[in-house]
DNA sequence: CTTGGATGGATCA
DNA sequence: TTGATCCAT
């Protein structure tokens, strides 16, 4: 029973996690490649127009879907619902679909995103998530200190879930900030103490994330020309879920206390991963259909139906917590190239056999060494899978074989030879040409990849820091993680219709708990908002840094500052980690180096980095490069190590100065405000304080030049208007009343800057 | 028969 | 670790 409670408590609702979603991904880039297609109706479909009534389509832009045409139509029906409509086929290679030019285009997007965080996650070619809890929390501080402000554009094409536009949720924002102030009374008061600063600062963050979004949003058209939908919330699965809400090119957030009413229309299939038979099962179990209905079930009840981990999942997912980390990762873990032989078109005899082992093993050698070249790595497995068709239904089948060397032919007499020796029935006794049993699916995955450039090392590390990689521990243990009781009885405050079960006795054995296990977390406790301790933070890992550069094995902090290290497993062996001091259990060091790495890493030394990486990489003629690949490795990596040296130095050189003392150890700060000095931990509250007036300042200031804005809004909300304008500009010091009338009057200026 | 294929990730025994 | 299976886009 060992956690680290305040950290896990933290991540509930601290984060803000974002999944940016490409529109209509093929569509867009067969558009950008083909520009006069542009404004017309097109479909996308896999194959030759051979197909059943027209072959299928897998993806449509929105003028064709304006047109009425639905994904599930067939080509001819589409293009009999819209005759001018443009059907673009994907091109095929040796027989099957070649989907290149969309996996550049995607990888294109997430070097762009990329640069935002280095806690973003591909999810798939048009997909991607992100963890910009930091970079709100820099800007939360930021306005906190009036050194920035948002301002209505910033909110633009935003949508929030439960209110009919953006500006009617910044006007609830900003009443519950203003009164926050004034008025002891706090909607968050009745839950635990953990969590009510995550809670108030749930919807200014959000909104500080659909700034931030919006740019990010931008920066992928500009960089790429591509346009995207993004969902904001607080976990992954809430992002993901709000994301399909508005498109295309918007952004939708998910509101902390409109998730109950969310989850009342939402169907239980619609979440990810619960849209298929598990999720089926759980609705038939359970006799539900919508989210909501989960919550009636506890925690026990829904285990009786599926494992524990699921049941977990299932019980805090009801309440809006997921604590599934969005794990870095920039590259694939595997490249697999498959191809199908339905029906009649399945594989009957060795010679044509022969010939898509060859076709597909190709496609492999090409991937692979395309991947050696981008990725700098090679793969070690190779994994063989084949589905027969025996007695009428089918039957797959995978062999793993060791990768030795790319070579189509080694690759082709390894998949025969595994296909051989794992069918019981090969060839036909009476024609040693015939297959025993017909072939309907051939496929080679390639995965554990080894990095070609040697040994370990600083070079090691960074790379590591970008290709990889999975960091399961965090992925798996975080869900595990939740207490069972303190979830049951934090949630509370998702229940607002009542009926909450009572929280009272988990406290006590929740605080008894933290204390117990609070062995080395004090320096960092309950200071994960405080902008001092971002600051200090960055600080840290500027130092971090310099100790990795220059006496690697030394130890020296023993703070633990990145909120993603919120779980400790008790019972492994753990080592302390070189750079934090944090015990990590021994298998996950690595791991948890990693994330060390991708966190001292700002933007631009990352995108730096990559970018030297790229052109050491990049072949002068893209063409023929499978032979040059051996000695060009050996002299890129000369090149760049230079290269990586390079960027070490100038690391080291732009580094800020060195502080001696990281604010971590100061106990109280100066408000920048007015001058009093502020113990640390209740320096955000008295931030608060400052904000809300100068919000309030804001609102005055603005008013008259308000009303050169016209949009749809206000137009609506005119009539709420009053000219009480009389008020100084010390006015937050008056009661509620006034500052929410002041509010309701003025909110589509309400952020606006003042500079 | 028919949103099916290609692809990638994750889980579990 | 491997092989089968599930899930999602």
């Amino acid at each position: 029973m060992m956690w680290t409670p305040q950290k896990m408590i933290n991540n509930k609702y601290d984060r803000i996690i974002a999944l940016i979603d490409m529109d209509c991904f093929y569509c867009q880039v067969e558009e950008q490649l083909n520009p006069e297609l542009k404004g017309k109706p097109i479909i996308v479909q896999p194959l030759q127009y051979d197909d059943y009534g027209g072959g299928g389509i897998i993806a449509l832009n929105y003028v064709a879907k304006a047109r009425g045409v639905k994904r599930s139509m067939r080509g001819d029906e589409a293009k009999t619902q819209c005759p001018d409509l443009e059907l673009v086929r994907v091109p095929v290679i040796r027989g099957k679909a070649d989907l290149s030019k969309y996996r550049k285009a995607g990888k294109q997007v997430a070097t762009v995103l990329q640069t935002f965080t280095p806690l973003m996650a591909r999810a798939s070619v048009d997909e991607a998530y992100l963890d910009l809890t930091e970079r709100v929390q820099t800007r939360l501080a930021d306005m906190t200190k009036g050194k920035y402000a948002l301002s209505k554009s910033d909110l633009k094409c935003t949508f929030a879930v439960g209110y009919e536009c953006i500006d009617a949720y910044v006007q609830f924002v900003t009443n519950k900030v203003t009164k926050a102030t004034d008025d002891a009374e706090d909607d968050s008061e009745h839950l635990p103490e953990e969590d009510q600063e995550s809670f108030r600062k749930s919807d200014i963050k959000l909104l500080i994330a659909a700034s931030i979004v919006n740019e990010i949003r931008a920066e992928v058209k500009e960089q790429t020309g591509f346009e995207c939908s993004a969902g904001i919330a607080h976990n992954k699965t809430l992002a993901k879920l709000v994301c399909g809400l508005n498109k295309p090119n918007k952004q939708t957030l998910l509101p902390l206390k409109q998730i109950t009413d969310f989850y009342r229309t939402l169907p239980i299939k619609k979440v990810q991963g619960l849209g298929g038979k598990f999720g089926e099962k759980i609705c038939e179990d359970l006799n539900i259909q919508y989210m909501a209905e989960l919550l009636k079930f506890t925690r026990e009840e829904i285990q009786k139906h599926c494992d524990e981990r699921n049941s977990k999942w299932l019980y805090n997912l009801a309440r809006g917590i997921d604590m599934e980390a969005v794990t870095p990762r920039l590259v694939s873990k595997s490249i697999s190239c498959s191809k199908m032989f339905p029906r009649q078109n399945a594989i009957a005899d060795v010679q044509t056999l022969n010939h898509w082992l060859h076709e597909i093993a190709k496609d492999v050698v090409d991937r692979v060494d395309e991947d050696e070249f981008e990725n700098n790595r090679r793969p070690k497995q190779i994994v063989i899978s084949f589905t027969q068709s025996i007695n009428n239904s089918d039957v797959s089948s995978s062999r793993t074989v060791n990768f030795v060397a790319n070579n189509e032919n080694k690759i082709v007499n390894d998949a025969f030879e595994v296909i051989k020796r794992n069918t019981t029935k090969f060839l036909k006794p009476d024609d040693p040409n015939a297959l025993f049993n017909p072939i309907k699916y051939l496929g080679f995955n390639v995965s554990k990849f080894e990095s070609l450039d040697s040994k370990g090392g600083i070079e090691e590390l960074f790379r590591r820091s970008f290709q990889k990689k999975e960091n399961q521990s965090i992925t798996e243990t975080s869900n595990v993680s939740i207490e069972d009781d303190s979830v049951a009885n934090n949630i509370c405050i998702l229940n607002e219709n009542g009926n909450e079960e009572p929280q009272n006795s988990f406290l006590s054995k929740y605080n008894v708990e933290f204390k117990d296990d609070d062995t080395d977390t004090e320096n960092s406790e309950s200071d994960s908002e405080s902008g001092a301790l971002a600051e200090a933070t960055h600080q840290m890992n500027q130092n971090l840094l310099r100790n990795v550069l220059e006496s690697p094995r030394l130890s020296t902090s023993s703070t633990n500052p990145e909120y993603i290290d919120y779980y400790v497993p008790s019972e492994q062996p753990k080592v302390a980690c070189s750079k934090c001091g944090k015990m990590v259990v021994e298998t996950e060091m690595q791991v948890h180096s990693d994330a060390h790495l991708a966190f001292e890493l700002n933007e631009k030394q990352r995108t730096e980095f990559q970018n030297q990486l790229k052109r050491t990489h990049a072949p002068k003629t893209p063409i023929k490069k499978k032979q040059k690949s051996e000695t060009k490795i050996l002299s890129n990596k000369k090149k760049e190590k230079t290269s990586i040296e390079k960027f070490l130095v100038r690391k080291r050189e732009t580094s800020p100065e060195p502080s001696t003392s990281t604010a971590i150890d100061v106990e109280v700060e100066k408000c920048c405000e007015c001058g009093k000095t502020i113990p640390i931990t209740d320096l955000f509250e008295h931030l608060d304080f400052h904000t809300a007036k100068k919000l309030q300042d804001e609102l005055m200031k603005s008013e008259t030049t308000t009303n050169r804005m016209n949009n749809n809004s206000m137009k609506k909300s005119k009539n709420n208007y009053n000219n009480s304008l009389s008020s100084s500009k010390n006015k937050n010091n008056t009661k509620n009343k006034n500052t929410k009338n002041t509010a309701v009057r003025n909110i589509t200026t309400f952020f606006q800057s003042t500079e």
